[in-house]
DNA sequence: TCACACTTTGATAACGCTCACATTCTGAAT
DNA sequence: ATTCAGAATGTGAGCGTTATCAAAGTGTGA
């Protein structure tokens, strides 16, 4: 079942049934009814590869992510998917497990005109390595490594978020707060290193000093990495009388471990995670988060997609890149904070 | 850059290089090299528009599931996601939200033709609806709603894990075991009514009565909903000594209900989920769950896919559809659980 | 009646690849 | 030398769509 066939039994050419299935001007209320009644009559479906080809769309979206079983990404991917599709545009999902080789070879010349638009999720590369990568194909970046400046780039409020959230354990009462994933060095602009500043700027703004051996590195910010960061911590002495878990997963395997330590939550220990994923309300006890605007990030992902794509390609004149970082983290105080 | 261009380069025909690329035979092992300095020289990428346009072949693999917040289903993906990818097939991921209208638009014939494969987790759709989509594309449903005959099906050892959860609460003492997502009628072969079976069955060998009013139908098996329920069957005051969730998330609910309730697990009331999630090794108290064989499963669907796409279509004589039913469910006992 | 603008429709040629088949080459057997 | 099998390589067509531009149809004013 072709084109040709459709135009065919309408009695047209296939190029006026191109236009009418593509909502082209130039065809008359007349022979477009008569187009899609034959078209509904034959059930005719566009072959998407053909128009690949020829036109050079997909109708696809590729989505890059470290990971998928942790719930951040899911959750997101899910918003994405739901924003896209009304879009009448398809979510492609590819996983890099965080590994630089992977976020390569996805974003590699080939993988790319598989995709309309592509969002990626760096977790690895940094600008050097995306140098030597032409985009013609438009992408956004989500995420804090750094970018080439021709990109359009999504950041949440890191510091702010974490200086809200610091802020908040201090004031009531926390003197000793553990950070999971925090940085000793504030060297890079990398999500860890972002979340520390804010720490660090809520300490000296009410003039609390920082014992440097509450900030726990981690490598990753998963639930078993959470777990382990506070069991040596736990092991190693040193004392604290808050947990601040840069992401929502690390924190539940930081609550996890206060509970084998026998440490009650919120009296011996604050805990504050960050990311506010859906899962925070079921957890024993509610976990408190940083809410750093899941939804309003993902429309406005879709918004500058879509922009981008519209235009064509990316770090064009006409399409300035913007950095956009969203603003508007708020604190979602539940069980685990006093 | 095409194909004729490495030709060019090359000094042979775009032939050859499309055999080189593809690993045909036929190619001398000099040439062969040459082509391949060429490719890695000039930097060529196939087009996979022109390739699926002509070839039929697109190297996508579709998942269609009801959704991926949750972490069976995102588990799920991750695991197939590697073992495709070891095959050279991306994964292409599908929300339909559990809604019948999304699951036949995903199994549409134009929607289908973009992949060389489906993986199709039905969760509304019947036989009878699938009756009407002609399926050239090699499929692997998964779950347990009835399928055509002429397709692969891969289903879980629904009934065996349920009995064994349910005997061996038995056997620890507990009577009065509530089930939430459970069927009051066996008439379906679907997920409850089938974990629901095992349920029954494990009651029936150990000579105990069941009360229907421990049977909690839900209309989801998401965390929020298993919270639901338990609420509700705790604000009804029907007494129960353990809760077999039907999924792990459900449990979760379920939990952090029970922890509302001011119920000590397991001293007050045991609980069980399904699917051994990785998640539930770090809960308050960490989840008894019944694995189902994750593992094997997702193996399973890879290797039957692998062995219809080599075939072409479904039901074809030459390649029998099997219906597979994983048999190794086993019980995790962690903290919920005597 | 004719010229002219404007709207609607159609013919043709790609897009880059691979299938089927044709051709050339190699070396051993006759 | 000649034949021939088998391996290596090339030729040409066409997958289904859409961009371009040409052609036909429609109506208006001189």
């Amino acid at each position: 079942m072709r084109m040709i066939d459709v135009a065919r039994e309408a009695g047209v050419s296939a190029m006026t049934v191109s236009n009418v299935i593509n909502g082209r001007t130039g065809v008359s209320a007349e022979t477009r009814l008569r187009v899609l009644a034959t078209i509904a009559d034959l059930g005719y479906q566009v072959n998407h590869a053909a128009r690949h080809l020829r036109a050079g769309r997909t109708g696809a979206v590729g989505l890059i992510v470290p990971d998928l079983d942790g719930p951040y990404y899911a959750q997101l991917a899910t918003r994405l998917a739901r924003d896209l599709h009304e879009r009448g545009l398809h979510l492609v999902l590819e996983q890099t497990n965080a590994s630089p080789e992977r976020e390569l070879e996805a974003i590699s010349f080939g993988r790319l005109r598989m995709y309309d638009g592509l969002i990626m999720s760096l977790l690895r590369l940094d600008a050097a390595d995306l140098d030597q990568v032409s985009f013609e194909t438009p992408v956004v970046f989500i995420g804090e490594r750094p970018v080439p400046p021709a990109f359009d780039h999504i950041m949440m409020d890191n510091v702010g978020g974490a200086r809200l959230a610091t802020r908040h354990l201090l004031k009531s009462g926390a003197r000793r707060i553990a950070v999971i994933g925090g940085r000793h060095d504030d060297g890079t602009e990398d999500m860890p290193s972002l979340r520390t500043r804010g720490y660090r700027q809520a300490h000296a703004e009410l003039g609390v000093e920082i014992d440097p051996r509450l900030v726990v590195e981690v490598e990753s910010f998963t639930t078993p990495s959470g777990f382990r960061a506070l069991t040596w911590l736990q092991e190693s002495g040193v004392p604290f009388d808050a947990v601040f878990a840069f992401t929502d997963a690390a924190a539940m395997g930081v609550l996890r471990a206060l509970a084998d330590a026998g440490l009650q939550v919120p009296q011996d220990v604050q805990v504050m995670g960050f990311d506010n994923g859906t899962e925070t309300e079921f957890l024993v006890p509610r976990l408190s988060s940083v809410e750093p605007g899941n939804g309003a990030m993902a429309e406005r992902i879709v918004e500058l997609l879509d922009r981008r794509m519209a235009a064509g390609g990316n770090g064009g004149a006409e399409v300035p890149p913007q950095v956009t970082t969203m603003v508007n983290a708020r604190l979602v105080l539940r069980e685990t904070t006093r």
